[in-house]
DNA sequence: ACAGTAACCTGTTTGC
DNA sequence: TGCAAACAGGTTACTG
């Protein structure tokens, strides 16, 4: 997916759309995603008007008075804003129809996740257990470093788990360790404090940038508008393995961590 | 509690 | 050019 910086993108992208609108009709193309989808979702949302919309991680939520529709983007999704007759596109497999406007979730994957939930969506199953939203000061060397003693997993499978941070996936794990020059197959429970303060810098700046930039298109992922994030240009090591290293020219190497290529700089990253 | 692996599904890229 | 294999931004759930 989409992670935290694509999903922040498009939680500001829609937001101006919707907010205060109330949903006319829900169209729902397809049964389940990840998982299923209600059937009672339609009937749910008619007439509700969205209070809120907010973002936990990757996860969107659209609050209404009477509950919370929690959207997850998976690997391959995307929203975005359509005229309110358009049909319906490729792998749009749901739409919720405004008086103006249409917001379209498109997932050809369909690892993605439509969930609502009439509780506080912070205290769902899926939300519960997430690790501190990485732009904030929960997030802070002192914590990585207290959270990752004893722990012998390679530090980029341990930032990248959202039990520890929420929202950094493999594009984001992958830049912040090169910023702070960590070796991503290091321990985790091996990388001292003062380097757990580094990383933790060159996570929220690099969070940071990217949602300036609109976040990192890739294949998938477009802006709500249908346009295409420009971080893709500022990315160091992810998608350049065999390339030389933007600082000390060597070729940048590629590993498998926890099934995911992870490229790095053997020079630079130690 | 931790580590490792398979699973969900489809589109695009790679390599023969 | 054609076809099959490999690979892809995420996360849960299962095993040992």
């Amino acid at each position: 997916m989409p992670e935290l910086p694509e999903v922040e993108t498009t939680r500001r992208g829609i937001a101006p759309y919707i907010l205060g609108k109330e949903i006319s009709g829900v169209t729902l193309k397809i049964k389940k995603l990840r998982w299923p989808i209600p059937s009672t979702l339609s009937r749910t949302l008619k007439q509700a008007r969205v209070e809120s919309v907010g973002r936990r991680a990757k996860y969107l939520l659209l609050e209404f008075a009477h509950g919370t529709l929690i959207i997850h983007l998976g690997m391959s999704g995307s929203l975005r804003i359509a005229r309110p007759n358009q049909p319906l596109q490729a792998h749009e497999h749901v739409s919720f129809q405004f008086s103006d406007c249409s917001l379209r979730l498109r997932d050809p994957r369909k690892f993605g996740a439509l969930i609502w939930t009439a509780a506080d969506p912070q205290s769902h199953p899926l939300l519960k257990d997430l690790g501190p939203e990485p732009l904030t000061r929960q997030l802070s060397g002192q914590y990585l470093y207290q959270r990752s003693r004893g722990r012998k997993i390679a530090v980029k499978e341990f930032i990248m788990n959202s039990k520890t941070v929420s929202g950094v996936g493999n594009i984001y794990a992958s830049e912040a360790l090169f910023d702070a020059g960590i070796d991503p197959r290091r321990a985790a429970g091996r990388i001292s404090l003062a380097r757990y303060d580094r990383l933790t810098e060159s996570i929220k700046t690099i969070l940071r940038r990217a949602i300036k930039k609109g976040g990192t298109s890739l294949r998938d992922f477009i802006r709500e508008s249908g346009q295409p994030g420009y971080f893709k240009q500022e990315l160091k090591v992810y998608g350049r393995a065999g390339l030389p290293c933007r600082i000390c020219k060597k070729p940048l190497q590629s590993v498998c961590i926890s099934q995911r290529s992870s490229v790095y700089c053997s020079h630079c990253q130690t």
